[in-house]
RNA sequence: GGGCGAUUAGCUCAGUCGGUUAGAGCGCUUCUCUGAUAAGGAAGAGGUCCCAGGUUCGAGUCCUGGAUCGCCCA
């Protein structure tokens, strides 16, 4: 036999590890990049996980579309290396490794020892990495990682160290000032990550605070108080100044109960102070600037701050949503008001200790919690007739995750890379990129770019690349850029540059000689995987040609989250070195809830593990759901019984077409082919084959047509990163393959015909080359069996749509042909007569194009619908009404307004007037307001009205009718026709192979019988009887009811 | 609180340049076809296209506001 046999059972999770065994014992992968070694890279950079948990969904899902495009772009003949990638450093990690010791505090960690603690870290992140290479090769992700870059190696660090000393170099690192969450029990800072695990609701107190004027300047009097309203009074004690909004209207206003004109936002006027305030002035936020006023508090003078110490200040963060529209600015304690200070040389002055207590400074708080505070720093201020109104306020706020500690916002110390002054070389460098989906670019990420703020680089932690800062007490600083630049100087070499091995390299001081230190900090892990595209290979050390051609990325894939993670630092950090984005196309995928649109997460049980799906429905049918059941960066809503729909629909469709050619095709004995099908398709048949064997040929055109369409538009979405339409256009094509081009041709494949044996079986082969970047198994299996003169099919090049055979308008023509089949079924079983019954005539309502294309495919049409003939007629009359509709498209922007009425009048039309002057063509009079016009056919559409009393379906401009009326002849072939059925199903019950012949005998009802006489020929050929006798269905028939008459069928193998 | 996205049949999703009768698959009911198919075909039931305004001759589609959900950020 040319073929294995096809298990009907597509049973894809065993099948497919058989095919990764295949690609294993023939090397596809590796084969794969080697027949590229020369060809033009297109270069795909892995985004690397984290193996220190197991692989989820979600990894699954980014790693079948890291997959899909880089398989595709092999195909189309560019070398696409795939390194694998592993990132290893981090808070995770650090916490991950705390949760295993037990312990929550640095202090604790210390206490441990920072190199147990990093070895710990360092065991961790490969915890899981066996389980990740399981699931990566079983999931079809061909990524080499056994060559993968870790971001822990010493070669790694020292490129890192590299790309931070030309930052340096460059003038763009630097220490400075952040405002940072801090947890004042823990003593540390925490990340952002952190922050977001512990946002509780939680009531603060809202207070408005009257701060008189000093002297009137401007709109204000000498009596005036400014108002400003903050939910932070300890933070009052060290106010420094007022923002306002320039631009913004204010008011000074005397408040209903009268007392002192009151300064506020015009917008937060009533909301403040009440209705009927009396106003005595508006004017511009501009107007207030530089007016100076009395703090809440007296604890820290003015001149502490500077010379605009107290004094209003323009910004451009201030709201009138909430609060005065005056808001009150403490330099050390908020992000906003921090940056104010700087831009005008306000000085940071911080009255409270790293414990979260006042300082000395603060008199009669001193050493209190400055949270406890908050109550009599309230009384104080109602005391002293600064109060306008007290209030509870309720709204989220941040608390350590660990302890439970309200966080307070701190102004630290830390190291910067000043990546806003970069800004417009970021936009500019986003503008060459292609976001899919596009509102990425200008939206989440480009909002994101356009409000960039230097890249804070330093953590307080340990298991990370260190910085390689190092520092002498005169403050001289020093960048090392390399390892040997640091043996140099220290005299000393490290095998591992990680904590604390490096803490205590010391050197001179290269400008006044005194000893260096490090600073302790390790850098922000996501510096380390924006480093990739160097790092991974030691660049510039070492394989800066493989970076030289592997630079920038063509492909970037990962979730959406990492737009301000991992697509923002590959892009930050090649903008600061290279001046370039480091990628032309990024794919963003989108999060996976449950079923019920629930995230995923432990807590509610929910998780679905990957496995599972592969288990029971292979891996080809996740990735098809992943690939075709939504666009990608929607999200999913995921479960085991999602995945299930798509396999049941398309790829048992596949497999199931795929077996029937195989079938046949061993029956028929029909070897392997590769190449295109005979161009003329009734080669090999007698003469005189007549239309059947011309409808033949066309159904052959048809398929090959559609194919070279669906290539067309296959190739034309996945350059586009769109896998969905293509993947939808790849199902599109099997589905009209096996229920069109293959339900037609059936008789031809049991007669052997080589003509649809070639047709198909190079259908086929092509969908298993389009299909390979998307289910890379089933595809390779079937490619195997029906071709196989590659190792693989993954070897193979991708289909080029063939111009010859692309035929429009034999599309066309089928399409009205199904349409017309369509409506004749319709009317078939509207008129309740089996399809086994033929039918003498369907008369078909067509005209023009229309009726020449179903002529030309009328013997498919007529085989379709069992009938003897397809009969036309031009026009309604016989089958119903025409009705006259306006075409609103052409109609409307010329007549506008007058529109309604054009729709009257075209609905008062003669439709039979209207139906001749289309029909030659000429134009038809209108009148409209006593105005004649003329309209064209295009102007107006034709529909057929329902008929009365005829078994007919009609749609549009066409309509089918079934001549019902039955002779005797029609009816004994129906017979007949049963009968065959009855022998098919009992040769299926006997369980005869396809192509068995058998010897038959038929007796039971007489006219059963004698229909079956009448048509001897045609039963014994359709069952393939080589004798056939009627004697009553011989020793021990079996026996069938048909029509209410019995059938004796008795039958064995010849 | 800000930014981005989503909301169309019981479920999962299409819906082109704004065109008047909004589709498909799954599921359900009834029928049908079958020398590959757990498939296919036909009919039926199933819709306030999230809500409210607006633009337009005409809005699922464009604009504004709101609701709900999700993500990112604060």
């Amino acid at each position: 036999m040319p073929h294995r046999p096809v298990d009907p059972q597509l049973a894809l999770p065993e099948l497919e590890l058989e095919v990764l065994a295949r690609w294993r014992e023939r090397d596809v992968f590796a084969e794969s990049l080697r027949r590229r070694a020369d060809a033009e890279p297109w270069v795909f950079y892995e985004g690397p996980p984290t193996a220190n948990g197991p692989p989820g969904s979600h990894h699954v899902l980014a790693r079948v579309f890291k997959d899909i495009y880089p398989r595709y772009k092999t195909m189309r003949g560019h070398r696409v290396e795939r390194k694998g990638g592993w990132d290893c450093h981090g808070l995770p990690v650090e916490i991950a490794v705390e949760q295993e010791l037990g312990i929550t505090s640095k202090d604790q960690i210390e206490a441990y020892g920072i190199a147990a603690f990093n070895a710990r870290c360092r065991e961790s992140v490969f915890a899981y990495v066996e389980e990740w290479k399981r699931l990566t090769e079983r999931i079809g992700f061909w990524i080499d990682l056994d060559d993968a870059y870790r971001t822990l190696d010493e070669s790694y660090i020292e490129s890192v160290w590299w790309a931070l000393r030309q930052i340096y170099d460059k003038g763009l690192l630097y220490e400075g000032h952040k405002v940072v969450p801090y947890c004042p029990r823990c003593g540390t800072a925490l990340s952002s990550h952190e922050v977001a695990l512990g946002y509780r609701d939680v009531t603060d107190p809202s207070i408005y605070v009257r701060l008189p004027v000093r002297g009137g300047a401007g709109p204000l009097a000498a009596d005036s108080e400014l108002l400003v309203w903050t939910t932070t009074p300890w933070t009052l004690v060290s106010n420094a100044a007022v923002a306002v909004d320039p631009e913004m209207t204010y008011v000074r206003a005397r408040p209903p109960g009268g007392g002192a004109e009151l300064v506020v936002a015009e917008a937060r006027s009533e909301a403040v102070l009440g209705e009927g305030a009396e106003v005595l002035d508006r004017f511009a936020g501009a107007e207030l600037v530089g007016a100076r006023y009395e703090p809440p508090f007296d604890f820290i003078g003015a001149e502490a701050y500077g010379e605009r110490g107290h004094t209003v200040l323009a910004a451009d963060f201030v709201s009138a949503e909430e609060g005065t529209g005056l808001v009150h600015t403490a330099i050390a304690f908020g992000e906003d008001d921090y940056r104010l200070g700087e831009q005008y040389g306000l000085e940071v002055v911080n009255p409270v200790r790293a414990d979260g207590t006042y300082d000395e400074r603060i008199g009669p708080f001193a050493g209190r919690f400055v949270k406890d505070a908050d109550p009599d720093l309230v009384e104080d201020l109602r005391a002293r007739g600064r109060l306008w109104r007290a209030e509870a306020y309720e709204h989220s706020y941040p608390h350590c995750w660990r302890c439970g500690t309200p966080l307070l916002y701190y102004a630290k110390p830390s190291w910067y890379i000043a990546t806003s002054r970069l800004r417009d070389r970021l936009l500019a460098a986003n503008e060459t990129v292609s976001w899919h989906p596009e509102h990425i670019k200008h939206g989440r990420f480009g909002e994101w770019l356009r409000g960039n703020v230097d890249w804070a680089l330093s953590r307080e932690r340990y298991w990370g690349t260190p910085l390689p800062i190092w520092r002498c007490p005169a403050g001289h600083v020093h960048c090392v850029g390399s390892f040997s630049e640091l043996a140099e100087l220290s005299g000393r070499e490290l095998s591992d540059h990680h904590r604390p091995f490096v803490d205590d390299v010391g050197f001179a001081c290269p400008e006044c000689g005194e000893r260096m230190e490090r600073a302790l900090e390790v850098i922000d892990v996501w510096f380390d995987s924006g480093a990739m595209p160097f790092a991974q290979y030691h660049a510039p050390f070492q394989g800066e040609e493989r970076f030289a051609t592997q630079f920038p990325a063509d492909f970037v894939c990962e979730a959406l989250d990492q737009t301000r993670g991992w697509f923002y630092s590959l892009l930050a950090v090649s903008t600061l070195l290279y001046d370039r984005a480091p990628y032309r196309n990024v794919v963003c995928l989108g999060l996976i809830l449950d079923a019920e649109g629930q995230k995923m997460s432990k807590s509610r049980g929910n998780i679905v593990v990957p496995g599972d799906v592969i288990d029971r429905y292979g891996a080809d049918a996740l990735r098809w759901y992943f690939f075709t059941s939504k666009a990608p960066w929607d999200g999913y809503r995921f479960s085991v019984e999602s995945v299930g729909e798509g396999v049941r629909l398309f790829l048992r469709q596949l497999w199931s077409t795929y077996g029937f050619y195989v079938l046949y095709a061993n029956a028929n004995a029909i070897e392997a082919e590769g190449g295109t099908p005979p161009s003329s398709p009734s080669a090999g048949r007698g003469p005189g084959a007549g239309a059947e064997d011309a409808a033949a040929g066309l159904l052959d055109r048809w398929a090959r047509s559609r194919l070279s369409a669906t290539v067309e538009t296959v190739r034309s979405r996945l350059d586009a990163y769109d896998a969905t339409s293509a993947g939808r256009a790849i199902a599109g094509f099997v589905d009209e393959l096996s229920n069109w081009y293959v339900r037609r041709s059936r008789r031809r494949f049991w007669d052997g015909d080589p003509a649809a044996f070639a047709t198909l079986h190079h259908c086929l082969v092509s969908v298993s080359r389009l299909l390979a970047p998307f289910t890379p198994f089933m595809s390779d299996e079937i490619y195997d069996n029906l071709d196989g003169s590659e190792p693989s099919v993954h070897l193979c090049d991708f289909p080029a749509p063939e111009a010859d055979a692309h035929d429009r308008e034999l599309e066309r023509a089928m399409a009205v042909s199904r349409e017309t089949v369509r409506l004749g079924l319709a009317a078939r079983s509207q008129a309740k007569v089996k399809l086994r019954q033929p039918l003498r005539a369907g008369v078909v309502v067509a005209t023009g194009s229309e009726r020449e294309a179903i002529e030309r495919l009328s013997s498919i049409v007529a085989g379709e619908l069992n009938v003897k003939e397809l009969r036309f007629v031009a026009g309604a009359e016989e089958l119903g009404r025409y009705e006259v509709r306006p075409n609103y498209r052409s109609l409307g922007p010329r007549f506008g307004k007058s529109m309604p009425r054009v729709a009257d009048a075209v609905a008062a039309l003669d439709a039979g007037a209207v139906a001749e002057a289309m029909g030659a063509g000429r134009p038809v009079g209108l009148s409209v307001d006593g105005r004649e016009h003329e309209l064209s056919a295009q102007d107006l559409q034709l529909v057929l009205a329902p008929p009365e009393g005829y078994a007919v379906e009609r749609e549009g401009s066409h309509a089918v009718a079934l001549e019902l009326e039955l002779d005797p002849a029609l009816e004994r072939e129906g017979l007949a026709r049963e009968v065959v059925h009855a022998v098919q199903s009992a040769r299926k019950a006997a369980g005869l192979a396809v192509e068995d012949r058998i010897v038959l005998d038929l007796g039971g009802d007489a006219e059963l019988v004698a229909a079956a006489r009448d048509h001897q020929a045609y039963v014994a050929g359709e069952t393939l009887a080589v004798e056939l006798s009627f004697n009553g269905g011989g020793t021990e028939p079996e026996s069938t009811v048909i029509d209410g008459r019995e059938l004796l069928i008795g039958l064995r193998r010849a």
